[in-house]
DNA sequence: AGTACTACCTGGAGGC
DNA sequence: TGCCTCCAGGTAGTAC
């Protein structure tokens, strides 16, 4: 669901198209996705020009400014939320787009229905839609540009793609503690951005059992976890994203990284390396799935 | 302090 | 066909 990849996607499709818009009408649908701020702070964000798109663990950062005054609007994606945007050139209507050929049913981003939270209309008549079924996603407003000040960011560890290798294994090394490596690696404050997918992928990938106790990690395993996250992660960058069911880009575009997944939701189904069936039962409270011949 | 577990929420899948 | 139960999971909050 949407993690570090898969946030890193919207952000990088929203910063080439949607910097420099002026937001204008800001209409929030359902106030529970709003964490301390309200529906006003919301629509006094008319006015207020999108600078830059930025992203700390599975949290996308909209920086704004008026004036003198500094804005970010944090999105979290939660399981099944979707932030998109759809330039004023794609003029739609009721899930169409009119082309010069005439209306056209698009493969963009989705219509508002009732599962769409934020409706944020721009200057220039391009439009953002936040949408969110499963209603896991938060939206915040917070004065300022920094990457703390409430404590939903203030908890979080490094993004786990600012580490090198070497730095990240000496985070799991301080940070591993009594627990099941999976916990570990699902742990925001030890690392920002892993969630359930790419745990399992690092796991198998390190060949390392995602019940072990992070601390009886041996130095080569922890090395091995550290350059294995940073791979699954930045291939699943590279392929714009896992999409099993809600996840798409800002541009309304599935992800291609779930046909390059080894083991999450194939439990049964053979290892990719030594054919033998994968394990599935719950770690860490998470369904999780491995190898039992190739991860020791 | 560190670790473990549950509530939140809805749509889809599977059973009968 | 339709109703029911179960499952998915990121995070905060609570329990131990």
């Amino acid at each position: 669901m949407p993690e570090l990849p898969e946030v890193e996607t919207v952000r990088s499709g929203l910063a080439g198209r949607a910097t420099g818009e002026i937001l204008e009408s800001l209409v929030v649908g359902h106030p529970g996705i709003l964490e301390d701020c309200t529906p006003r702070d919301l629509s006094d964000l008319s006015g207020f020009r999108i600078e830059r798109f930025d992203r700390i663990g599975k949290y996308l950062l909209v920086r704004l400014s008026k004036r003198p005054a500094l804005r970010t609007l944090v999105v979290h994606l939660g399981m099944s939320g979707q932030f998109t945007f759809q330039a004023a050139t794609e003029e739609s209507v009721e899930g169409f787009v009119r082309m010069p050929s005439g209306y056209v049913k698009t493969k963009g981003p989705p219509e508002p229905d009732r599962h769409t939270h934020l409706a944020m209309g721009c200057r220039s008549g391009a439009r953002f839609l936040f949408r969110d079924p499963r209603r896991f996603g938060r939206i915040l407003v917070l004065d300022g540009w920094g990457y703390t000040g409430h404590p939903r960011l203030d908890r979080l560890g490094p993004d786990a793609i600012s580490l090198s290798e070497s730095a990240l294994a000496v985070r799991l090394r301080e940070r591993g503690g009594s627990r099941a490596v999976k916990a570990v690696l699902l742990d925001q404050s030890v690392l920002a951005g892993v969630g359930n997918i790419y745990a399992d992928e690092a796991c198998f990938e390190a060949r390392i059992r995602p019940d072990r106790i992070a601390s009886r990690l041996t130095g080569p395993a922890r090395t091995r976890l550290a350059r294995a996250v940073l791979a699954v992660l930045g291939r699943g960058i590279a392929n714009a994203g896992t999409t099993f069911r809600d996840f798409v880009a800002a541009d309304g575009e599935a992800g291609r990284n779930a046909e390059d997944l080894r083991v999450y939701a194939r439990a049964g189904e053979p290892c990719l390396v030594c054919s033998r069936p994968l394990s599935g039962g719950i770690v860490a409270t998470r369904g999780t799935v491995w190898c039992p011949h190739c991860q020791k």
